[in-house]
RNA sequence: GGGGAGUUUCCCGAGCGGUCAAAGGGGUCAGACUGUAAAUCUGAUGGCUCUGCCUUCGCAGGUUCGAAUCCUGCACUCCCCA
């Protein structure tokens, strides 16, 4: 076992509110204890937000004590009211149990290279346990020791009858009693007592502690951490083009690595502490260096590596760094078709003929318009005069240079590239389309 | 119903017979600088088979060697008086 978990979780500011410290010390240090997260199915793959309550679950395990995941196959159908300004839409069911499915597998994949040998990580459903409780059972086990006085004092049912378009439905109101009965449900069955989640969970935590108490007479204990945001007011892990993926048909490695490089100093701080595992005396190297030479961006740079290596494995993080190298000027040469493809997987590609580029080949300049980097001829013709014009990374000085087979990188494809960072790919294929 | 002003290139906005693809600003795109940031500076900014050619100034027609600029009609917008 190597750092307990209550210390490790402090130095990395990851507790914002907590039930009494005392009595939770004193039930971790009795053992391997089981500690659950729950994680909402709203999509086949959790993003850059989860990653907070995942790494948390690896701490758990690193930790020496079992993780429990539990993917909401049952809440989902409801929705999470808490630290939400409006209704949820309901997903279809067929859609819910792909989302699980996905879920499930990213999770287990995070978790268990993490846990020891006999540390057993478990990933759950709730949806398994709740299917079969009936509507009528459930207000009579659960909910009638449920005082709604209690419910209604939530701070996540408050701000949201107060609002004055005053939208809570009595489906999203019921959410907590499931949340609730899950934690019940869960020291039950593997005799998991302690549950974490961000701040917005406090009151779903404390309403199953309340319920275990009166239900089972067993005390069940909560961790929340603060919630991560950005420094400039945005959420974390929302990019212009959306959400930064963990799946990686989603959102590409490189994109993964370059959401983290890309951050804003305290941010990166921040992430360092919260949700990467580097330690924290590192950490506080790294805080110096920061301070010292903010233009190294060290703290960016080890932040990316960390977290890319950890949900895209070495591969992964090798990928994101060659086409990092690439995609800041180094030149394009010996890459296979295959290195191509994986580096460039959120360009733009277009397919020609390959007998374009045989012979005489093709103006540069129309192919800047045909693969869209540019709008017109006219326009590539500017980029190009003014130096904003690369083949392969390498700037080209001629307007009138025709492209031919001598100018492809790999086998078929050619990487145009306008001004910093916008590239397309033109592929040259046996008989492909125009 | 009466009187007046207007419609310009992505946007705002100058132009009022040739030197107008059309000032200036914004935006955008390149370049330099830089921390893969912000700011700043420089250049470009209708199209093309590009030292030239073609198409643009609400729409249609007319005057003229020549029209974004003048005339006629039409459409739309705005303002003032009833």
């Amino acid at each position: 076992m190597t750092r307990l978990l209550l210390e490790e979780l402090d130095a990395r500011g990851l507790i914002h509110q907590s039930t009494d410290r005392g009595s939770l010390a004193a039930w971790l240090a009795g053992g391997s204890r089981k500690v659950y997260a729950g994680f909402d199915p709203t999509a086949d793959s959790l993003h850059v937000g989860s990653l907070l309550p995942l790494m948390l679950l690896r701490r758990v395990a690193i930790a020496g004590h079992e993780p429990v995941a539990v993917v909401g196959g049952a809440t989902g159908m409801i929705g999470d009211p808490s630290g939400r300004s409006e209704e949820r839409n309901l997903l279809s069911p067929e859609q819910l149990a792909a989302n699980v499915a996905g879920i499930e597998r990213q999770i287990r994949g995070l978790l268990e290279p993490a846990a020891g040998p006999k540390t057993r990580v478990h990933v759950v459903n709730n949806g398994d346990w709740m299917r079969s409780v009936g509507y009528l059972e459930f207000l009579r086990d659960v909910g009638k020791h449920v005082p709604l006085s209690q419910m209604l004092a939530k701070d996540s049912v408050k701000s949201r009858l107060e609002r004055p378009d005053g939208g809570l439905s009595y489906t999203e109101f019921s959410y907590m009693l499931l949340q609730a009965w899950d934690f019940v449900h869960l020291s039950d069955a593997v005799d998991c007592r302690i549950q974490l989640g961000g701040s917005d969970q406090w009151g779903n935590i404390t309403a199953g502690i309340e319920l275990g108490r009166r239900l089972r007479g067993r005390e069940l204990h909560g961790i929340t951490c603060p919630l991560l945001t950005k420094s400039d007011g945005t959420k974390m892990g929302k990019t212009a083009e959306g959400a930064i993926w963990l799946d990686p048909a989603r959102t590409s490695p490189y994109r993964f690595y370059q959401y983290w490089i890309n951050l804003d100093d305290d941010d990166a701080g921040r992430c360092l502490r919260r949700i990467s595992e580097v330690p924290v005396e590192e950490i506080e190297s790294l805080d110096r260096a920061r301070a010292e030479s903010p233009a190294a961006r060290d703290s960016q740079k080890r932040l990316a590596e960390d977290l890319t290596r950890l949900v895209h494995g070495e591969s992964g993080l090798a990928a994101a760094r060659q086409a990092t190298a690439v995609f800041f000027g180094a030149e394009i040469a010996d890459l296979d078709d295959r290195q191509m493809a994986e580096i460039f997987a959120d360009v733009p590609s277009s397919e020609f003929p390959r007998d374009m580029v045989e012979r005489d080949g093709v103006a540069v300049v129309e192919l800047f318009e045909r693969t869209g980097l540019s709008a017109t001829r006219s326009a590539a013709r500017r980029t190009i005069e003014q130096g904003g014009g690369y083949v392969n990374n390498r700037r080209v000085t001629d307007v009138n240079h025709r492209i031919t087979a001598a100018d492809l990188a790999g086998r078929t494809s050619i990487v145009l590239r306008s001004g910093k960072k916008s590239y397309a790919i033109a592929r040259f294929r046996e008989g492909g389309a125009g």
